[in-house]
DNA sequence: CTTCTGACA
DNA sequence: TGTCAGGA
């Protein structure tokens, strides 16, 4: 099948599908006037990187789990020793996503005290010990409040 | 009409 | 990721 259908059959956009290949996800054989032929299996595979993809799995982490998809079987390595492997990698990544949510969730409290200091019209230099993301107010008369200081 | 590559108000 | 161009 051409791009098109496997993009109505998959939900994945023709620029994404194209993407994917780029990537290295897909490699479908070309026609002698260059037009890409997907084949049956292909429409699971686009399905497993889709959600390889959701799962925050940087794309060369996908291409090694599909290394062991042959032809719509499970993407679950035959031999333990490749399970294994696979899944170190994998949980590599779960601890990778799990330190980004750290970080945000620690960006979030700052960005909820700037937000309150805002809005508590807060002045002056900040408390000893905060973020140093105080809001001040300058002492002029005219003007609004001015934004975090650079 | 569909796809291709390259590029970005 | 979308979308436009210019061709096939």
């Amino acid at each position: 099948m051409r791009i098109g259908d496997l993009s109505a059959r998959t939900g994945a956009s023709v620029r994404m599908l194209r993407y994917y290949e780029e990537q290295g996800l897909l490699a479908p054989v070309r026609t002698d006037s260059g037009y890409r032929i997907y084949q049956e299996s292909d429409v699971d595979r686009v399905a497993r990187i889709r959600c390889m993809l959701s799962a925050a799995l940087p794309s060369g982490v996908v291409g090694e789990a599909l290394k062991f998809l042959l032809d719509g079987r499970a993407v679950i390595p035959d031999e333990p020793a490749d399970r294994a492997r696979l899944a170190d990698t994998l949980e590599g990544e779960l601890d990778l996503l799990t330190e980004k949510i750290e970080s945000l969730q620690h960006s979030r409290e700052l960005l909820a005290t700037i937000v309150s200091d805002v809005r508590g019209d807060v002045v002056g230099p900040g408390r000893p010990g905060d973020p140093g993301c105080a809001v001040r107010r300058s002492v002029r008369k005219a003007g609004p409040a001015i934004g975090p200081v650079r």
